[in-house]
Formats: structure tokens, sequence, C-alpha cells
DNA sequence: AGCACGCCGACT
DNA sequence: GTCGGCGTGCTC
């Protein structure tokens, strides 16, 4: 064995494993895990890889040698590197995906190869057109890159011409590696320090005379700078200078030759400051405090505790208690939401409280920003201008912290704590509890719906529980009333989409000056169009689903792979013209009650109304000063949204929901139904909930009417259990995908019949799921269900295994296999 | 994920 | 005959 080198596992930005590198024994002090280093990978190109062990040991294959090293204090803790470790081998990927998604994309490096001319050799008489054009380029550009060349020749390849003029010794190349992360800074100026007191200050000016402009700007920095008490300490931006007094650049220039005073660039951030509300009072209700004293109690024996409140019982409140108090102990909290662009008045609200110690973290930031706040946790500990305390989506998982004490996850029961696609398919609020174990925190969970998964860790022990049942200044539950949509029918009494009752209370509300929230999901059926005469139906191209028609714009668009075509003038199949729009749209439901109350103010809270930047906030700020008496929205309006003056919330079509097919659709809906209920009614009257359905003897009506979730849970927890689903059973779900759809196939036939043989699950499938192709990609799915106590880190591995035998057979490296771990 | 290599069809 | 399409395999 060699025993001048050592060896270093590294993580690189593709979706791999990790890679070994060596490097002389002498530089050992500097590999140290979480730092970042520059190695060679492939034929030629440079990254910036993380080592994640260090070790004396050869591997056992051929090593390239690390080129040099980029941190000298690691970019995170080592306990994030065990998070990712953890979240690869539960969710089935490999670490590099886990890093793509932790990393934010600044710190991750990549080389660029640029291209500059050679001189010395004389030009050959004819060169082939591209190669003509490069060299033409060269002469008169600063070295570019391949991709820029890429875009100057709109060529999509242009390497081989390039390696042609290489091998002519015409051009050479270069490998750098590029920072993406440039920190944001200013000029500024101070006093040089070669002034050290008053004297000296006096001679400059006097040196100065001839020079009215420096001398007063001299005079000007001396009082601004308050050189008598701070000496050479404070510093200026030179935006100021200029815009305070009619400075110029030539003044400063001349200060500086001669040496009076020294510019030096600060770093500023791109991160707005929030000051915290000075004084603020936190009064806790005596539910509240006994909420609170309970959570601790909870928090002794257990790590995680459950915190079950109906909506606006104040769990906020007690959230904010939890972090002052963690924070006290100098420890980090970390608070976890849904959707962070619907949850902004919770921000807003958590910002005013804790100011500069808090930060935001979202996936719409953009990378710098990103880089910026990474920093900012990394920095807590060593000065004071570290974030303690993070707000953030599911990926604010990932920021570098070094001890945490708490982690909240509010809205536990919402699904968009788990990632979907790409990998990792991680969930945020399980990893949380990862993450929580590592640092020895604490995890508080909050809902007014508990998951399925949570509430039964409650009872068998494994989370503590505490139920807040009270509502804030004794405001009532709204009245839930059903409205039998097929009475109406049969009838005649519909007025369009409404039932008479539903109408009329409208109707009332509007008179009375309140407030309306209509609810349409966005599941069941969109606005699809169809010929009366023959039944087409125009379809995407590329996937399976059939075009939803959009009035505003006047096409057809696909919402699972974005396709729009022109809304045809007639049938495609049988030329007839008489073709008609199906189906009930929030956009339809908008044009229905522009007709039926033209004197109302309508507005519409949905996917395609949201997609200009602020479009959110400026619906929702419309509706909340009362500008707006209806409001129309799919699911976004269900979230975090305190209204005042709601009286009526009407749900459209609750049948669509409940019919879902997914075995959790009885949790789904009440989840949304109470969810949507608890925008009406505050303060002073008790609002109703109307609820249009074909079945109102449905037993799920029943529980919602009574905010009985125990009871539904109890009810319907058995069925899952006989039915092998998760509280009881744990899930897998794999799809294959390929273009070629008996590719697609094959594959996964040949996948379920292995995984029959060698895995120890229920096993469903192969089969075409509701929608068999997007994207122009076939797929099909296969579920497995696991015995909870099972082995199912090694059943795991096996399906891995399995899987990348079946990719290396003949015909099928371009099958793609997803694993979705615990899908939702 | 990139990127190189290699094997086939459509053009000078 | 060559250019360039993409299917396949590899990266310490």
């Amino acid at each position: 064995m060699d025993k001048s080198l050592i060896y270093i596992e590294c993580l690189l930005p593709v979706p791999l494993h990790t890679f070994t590198y060596h490097l002389p024994v002498e530089l050992a002090e500097k590999a140290i895990p979480g730092c970042r280093v520059i190695v060679p990978f492939g034929a030629r190109r440079f990254y910036s890889a993380l080592i994640v062990s260090v070790s004396n040991n050869h591997p056992g294959h051929e090593t390239k040698a690390v080129e040099s090293f980029l941190d000298g204090e690691p970019v995170l803790d080592v306990k994030c590197l065990e998070l990712w470790k953890w979240l690869a081998s539960y969710y089935c990927c490999s670490l590099g995906e886990v890093m793509k998604a932790a990393l934010p994309g600044g710190l991750k490096l990549e080389s660029q190869t640029t291209v500059y001319p050679l001189s010395g050799q004389t030009l050959p008489d004819s060169l082939p057109e591209l190669e003509e054009i490069i060299l033409q380029y060269l002469k008169d550009n600063k070295p570019p890159t391949i991709q820029q060349l890429n875009k100057l020749t709109r060529k999509s390849n242009i390497y081989p011409a390039i390696q042609s003029l290489i091998a002519k010794k015409l051009v050479g190349v270069d490998e750098d590696i590029v920072e993406k992360f440039k920190s944001k800074s200013e000029t500024h100026y101070r006093i040089s320090q070669s002034i050290t007191d008053e004297k000296r200050v006096e001679l400059a000016l006097e040196t100065l005379k001839k020079a009215k402009k420096q001398f007063e700007l001299f005079l000007f920095l001396i009082d601004e700078l308050d050189f008598f008490n701070q000496r050479n300490s404070l510093t200026i931006s030179k935006k100021e200078v200029v815009k305070s007094l009619k400075f110029t650049e030539s003044a400063i220039k001349g200060l500086i030759e001669k040496g009076f005073i020294e510019p030096l660039e600060i770093e500023t951030s791109r991160i707005d400051y929030h000051a915290p509300i000075s004084r603020f009072n936190l009064n806790l209700s005596e539910f509240q405090q006994k909420a609170l004293i309970e959570i601790k109690h909870q928090f002794e024996r257990k790590n995680v505790t459950l915190l079950h409140g109906v909506t606006a019982s104040g769990k906020t409140e007690l959230y904010i208690k939890l972090i002052q108090e963690t924070l006290a102990h100098g420890k980090q909290v970390l608070y976890l939401l849904p959707e962070i662009a619907l949850t902004s008045q919770m921000i807003e609200r958590l910002q005013a409280v804790f100011g500069a110690t808090a930060g935001v973290y979202h996936s719409r930031f953009n990378d710098s920003e990103r880089v910026e706040i990474w920093n900012k946790v990394l920095r807590f500990g060593n000065d004071g201008s570290g974030y303690q305390l993070i707000l953030g989506a599911r990926s604010s998982l990932f920021l570098p912290f070094s001890n945490l004490g708490l982690i909240i996850v509010d809205e536990e029961h919402e699904t968009s704590f788990k990632q979907f696609d790409p990998a990792p398919r991680y969930n945020a609020r399980d990893a949380a509890v990862v993450l929580a174990q590592l640092h020895g925190a604490k995890v508080l969970m909050g809902t007014a719906t508990p998951s399925f998964e949570s509430y039964h860790n409650v009872h068998t022990g494994k989370y503590g529980y505490v139920s807040l049942s009270q509502r804030f200044h004794n405001v009532e539950l709204p009245r839930i009333i059903l409205s039998d949509l097929s009475d109406a029918h049969k009838r005649k009494q519909m007025v369009s989409f409404l039932t008479p009752l539903l109408y009329n209370e409208i109707k009332n509300a509007l008179l009375n000056k309140e407030q309306i929230i209509l609810f349409k999901n966005r599941r069941g059926f969109s606005h699809y169009i169809q010929c009366k005469n023959c039944g087409w139906i125009p379809m995407c191209t590329h996937c399976d689903v059939s075009l939803t028609y959009h009035k505003y714009s006047h096409n057809l668009q696909c919402h699972y792979c974005g396709f729009s075509s022109k809304m045809p003038q007639h049938c495609e199949k049988c030329h007839s013209t008489d073709i008609l729009d199906k189906g009930l749209g929030t956009e339809k439901i908008e044009d229905e009650l522009n007709i039926l109350f033209p004197e109302a103010v309508i507005d519409r809270l949905d996917l395609d109304s949201t997609r200009k930047k602020f479009g959110h906030e400026k619906i929702i700020n419309r509706f909340s000063e009362g500008k707006t008496n209806i409001l129309i929205g799919t699911q976004m309006i269900t979230k975090g949204l305190d209204f005042e003056n709601v009286s009526i919330v009407g749900i459209v079509d609750a049948d669509s929901q409940m019919n879902f097919p997914d075995f959790r659709s009885y949790e789904r809906a009440f989840q949304l139904i109470s969810q949507v209920s608890g925008r009406a009614g505050r303060k002073n009257k008790q609002g109703k909930v109307i609820i249009q359905t074909h079945q109102p003897d449905h037993p799920l009506f029943k529980y919602i009417e009574t905010n009985n979730f125990d009871k539904m849970y109890n009810d319907t927890i058995t069925e899952r259990r006989i039915f092998q689903y998760p509280p009881w059973y744990r899930l897998i779900y794999i799809t294959v995908k390929h273009k070629n759809i008996d590719r697609a196939k094959l594959a996964a036939n040949i996948l379920a019949d292995e995984l029959k043989k060698e895995v120890k699950a229920t096993i469903l499938g192969p089969e075409f799921p509701a929608i068999s192709r997007i994207q122009q990609y076939y797929q099909l799915m296969i579920r497995l269900k696991f015995d909870k106590n099972g082995p199912l880190a090694q059943q795991k591995q096996n399906i891995i295994e399995i899987a990348k035998k079946i990719k290396q057979m003949e015909h099928n490296s371009s099958v793609i296999f997803t694993i979705d771990v615990d899908p939702i």
C-alpha cells in the first residue's frame, strides 16, 4: 500500500454514488469532510466535489488526484451528510441526487472550456467553413466558451471542429472553474489609516487648499464619518458620497491618490432586513397556556409531539412561545411550512416578531440569494450575524444547521411536504424527525386535521399528543349544511350550477354586504370540450389526457405537459361545428356568476390567475380589503388565510373529491372540506358552509358536520388494515417509463415477475395508471405493500438491484424506473 | 447528468 | 463517399 497517499470519498453534482480521489499525505489536514475540492471527472471536465469521508486505504481501483482545495472551513455540518445518507437509503436514490437537491447551485462548480487562438502556425490554404468562422471569431473576441461558440454558430456540436483545429495547432483550450456565486459588494471609503490624529487632518487640508472640490469632500467625509470620535473605523458607500453632494469621481480619485482616503469593497446582502417589533407581548389564553405546559411535558418523554388544534385555535402563538424559548437557549429553530408562497401572511407575522435572526428559504429564491442564506445559517454561532431561525418550505431541511433545538412542522398533513419529482422523493415531515434526532432536537407537528400516519403514531405511543379544541375569542365553528344536487336537478330547480339553497344564501350575503367563498377543486372534471355529434374529445398529442379549454386565451391546454393548441372550429372527426364545452372549471363558474350576480365583484384564485408575480397576493389583498364580493378558488384558498367578513362558504361539487379512486380520498376530503370551512365566520357571527352533493347521506358528511375527526379515523382505519394500506403497511410505487409502449410493458412485466420472486411484499400490477402517457413517455405502475415490521431497508436494496439488472438487459437501457417510497 | 464512441440513414 | 442522428456505456 502506498503510504504517501490518502484517499477521500467525494460527492459530485451528478446523480451518482461517491467517487474516490487521492492526495498526498502531507495535505491530509486540508481534507475535512464537508469541505469542497476540485477534481477531474471524465475525459475533460472539472467539478467541485464535496468530501464525505477520508481514509488511508486504497479503494481497489485506479484513482485520480485532487486538483485543488476550495474551502478552509466545511460548507456544512457533518450532521447534514448523515441526513443525506439517510435520505438516499430510505428514498432509494443516489447520494448525488440528494446533494443536487440539497446544495444551492452556487456552491456546485463546474468547469468551462474556453477556446483561445494559437499563433506561430501558418494558416493552411483552405479550412472547413466552420473552422474558418471559429478562427475569425477568436481573432476579434476574447476567448469564448464552447457554449458561446455553439450559440454563435447555431450548431449543436461544435467540438469536433475545435478538435480538428487543436490538431492543426491553430487553437488551444483551457479548463476554468467558474465560481457561480458572486457576493454582492459595494465600494466604500474610509479615512486613510495614515491619518492618525487631528494634526494630520489639518495637514491634509493644508495640502488640499488648491483643490477646492477635494478639500470640500475631505471635510465632508471627516464630518460624516465622525473622525474625531470614531477615527478611521467608519465607512461610507460611494453611492452616498455621490448622492449627498455634487462630488464627482475625480474628486474621490484625487483623495485616494493623495492617500487621504482608502477604498474598500464591502459585502452587502441581497436579502431584505426586517426589523423586529420592539415590544412584542404575547398573552396566551388559559387554554393555550395549558397546551404549552402539556407540550413541554410530552417533550420530556417523546421526541415528536402532535399539536391537534382546530382552525383559529391559536397554534401560532404557541409556536412563537416555543421558538422564543429555544432561541434563548442558544439553539437553532427550523419552522417548516407547506408551499411558502401561499403562506406569506404567516411568514410576515413571524418575521415581525423575530426580525433579523429569522431567515426565509424556499424555491422562489434565486441562486445567489440561496447561497447567502446558506452562509448565514452556517455562520450562526461564529459571530452575531447568522440566522438562528429559518422559516421555510421543505428544502430548508438541507440548510447547514449545526445546533438545532426545535423543528416545527406546520400543517403537518399537507401533501406538498412530499417531493414528487425529481429524486430525492422525500417527505420533509418525516425527514424532519430524522434531522431532529441527529441534533437531539424536538419536533412539533401542528394541524387541524392530522394525517392518518401521524395520528396512528400518536395511538401507538410513538408521538406525544396535545389537543387545542377551543377556538380563539370563542368563535363558533361554522354551521355545515348539505344541499342535495340530485334532488334539485330532479325538481328542475337548479340555477345554473347552484342549488336553490346556495343561490339564495349567496344572494342574501350579497345584500348584507358579506363576502362569499366558492370552492371548486381541480380534481374531477375540468373544462374539456366535446363534439355533440360524434363524441370526439380533443386530446393532448403527448399525454393521454383531454385538453382543457381556456376561455381567457381561447385555446386548449394540457395540464400535464403545457401543450396548447388552437380552439378547433369544427370536429376533427366528423367536421360538425357543434362543439360543446363540458364540465365546470373555475373559469366557467366565474362566467356564470357574472351573469347570475351582475352587481357583484367576482375574483378567481387558481393556478392560472396567480401565475403572474404577486398575482396571488393581489387577489388575496383585494378580497381581504373587501373589494371583492365573491372569491372562487381551488385548493389554494384553503391555505392559512384569515378573512374577517366571510359568511358563506360554498363547496360546488363535493362528490368529485370523495369519489377519487385513492385509498386516502376520505382523509383528503375531510381535510379539505374542514379547511375550506375554516374560512367561514369570524369574530361576531357564525358562518355557514354549504356543501353541494349528490350523496347527502354519505357517512363522511356525518363526521364533517360534527367536526369529529376522531370518529372518522376510528371508523375507517380498520379498512386500511384489511386492504393493506398505510398507516399499517408501507407503500412503494415503481413507475416504468419508455417512449415505446411495448418496451415499457415488457420491462414492467419482467420487473414485476422478478419482484414477486425476490421481494416479500404484496405486489400489484403492472398496470396503466389513469394517465398512461405523459410527455411522449408511456408509463406503467407497480405497487408494493410491505409489512411495517419487515426488513424494509434490505428489501429496498433488492428492488434497486433488480431494476439495475433489468436496465442492463438488451434494449432496456433507455427504460426509466422511478421508485417512490411512501407515495402520496 | 454530461460526454464520447459507434453504428446507421440522408445528403453533397 | 461524409455528416450527423441517437442508442449505449462510462465517469473514481
